[in-house]
DNA sequence: ACTTTGCCTTCCAGCTACTAGAGGGCTTAC
DNA sequence: GTAAGCCCTCTAGTAGCTGGAAGGCAAAGT
C-alpha cells in the first residue's frame, strides 16, 4: 500500500507518516521505485499512533504502547499504567487551567471595558505578583 | 540593573529575559562594557510578561498587552477583550482534556490490567475508530 | 599582582510534533 | 507526448524556551 492509502486508511497526514518513519516509530517496506510499502500490519500501528495521539499520549509513550502491542507476552499491567500515567497527566493540565480560568475571571470582572484607559488587568500584571 | 537582577526581580530566568530581548519585547539600554541595563520601567514590562505568561497569554498577546500598557490613550476594552479572548481558549482547551479523561477513564475501566497479554486498551487503539 | 569565582556576553544546538515548500522523479490516463 | 497526480528527499520554520561552549569583565581573597 503506498503512502497516500495508508494516510486515507489511517487518517494521518502523509507527512506525519513519514515523520513517524523517519523517528523510527513505523518501518514500512519500500519498493524498487523506492517508494513506500505498507503492510497491513504496519497500517495497524499507524491506527495506534493516530488514536493514541488523539488520546493524548505523547510520541514517546506511543512508542512504549507499540513495544507492547507488538510484545506477545506483555501484561496488560503495563498497557494499563502506561493509561494510567497519561490520565494523571490530564487530569493536572486540568486542574491548573481550571486554575488559570478563575484567574481570569476575576482579573475580566475588575475591568470596566470601556473607552477610559485605566485598566484593573494591567494594574494586576504589572504592580501585584501574584503567584 | 544588570541581567541577573532583573530576572530575580521579576521571577524570569535570565535565558528567557534574554530570548524575550532577541524578539523584541524588550529593550533594555547597553552600558559601555556591553551588558544590559535594565531600568525600571524595563522591568516593568518583564514583570507583566512574566504575569501574563503565567496566566497562559501567548508571547504575540504578550505583545498586545505591552503596547495597551505603553499606550497612554489606550481603551480598558482592548485589555478586557484579549483577556476574554485568552479566557475563551483556555475553556476550550478545558474542554477538550475533560472529554480526553472521560474517554481514558472508560478505557482504563476495561482493562484487567494483570499478567496476562489480552489488553482491550490495546485493542481499541488499534482496531476501532473511536474519531 | 595574581587568582579564583561569578557574573556577563554571543552563538549554536536541541526540545515536541509536526508542517510548508522547493525541486525533482514515477505512473497513469488521455 | 504530455498533463495530472502521486511519490521521493532535503531544508527550514513553528512556540517558547533551554543548555552548553567559549570567552570577557568585575569583585574579592591571598
Amino acid at each position: 500500500m503506498n503512502i497516500g492509502a495508508a494516510a486515507t486508511q489511517t487518517g494521518l497526514p502523509v507527512k506525519t507518516i513519514r515523520y513517524y518513519e523517519e523517528i523510527g516509530l513505523v518501518t514500512p517496506d519500500r519498493r524498487a521505485n523506492g517508494y513506500r510499502d505498507f503492510s497491513a500490519a504496519c497500517v495497524e500501528q499507524l491506527r495506534l499512533l493516530a488514536q493514541a495521539r488523539h488520546l493524548g499520549f505523547s510520541l514517546e509513550e506511543c512508542r512504549r504502547l507499540l513495544a507492547l502491542s507488538a510484545d506477545e507476552d506483555r501484561a496488560s499491567r503495563d498497557v494499563r499504567a502506561l493509561a494510567q500515567q497519561n490520565l494523571e497527566a490530564v487530569r493536572e493540565k486540568i486542574a491548573s487551567l481550571t486554575a488559570l480560568e478563575a484567574q481570569l475571571e476575576g482579573l475580566i470582572a475588575q475591568c470596566h471595558g470601556d473607552d477610559a484607559p485605566d485598566c484593573a488587568i494591567l494594574d494586576e500584571l504589572m504592580g501585584l505578583r501574584g503567584d
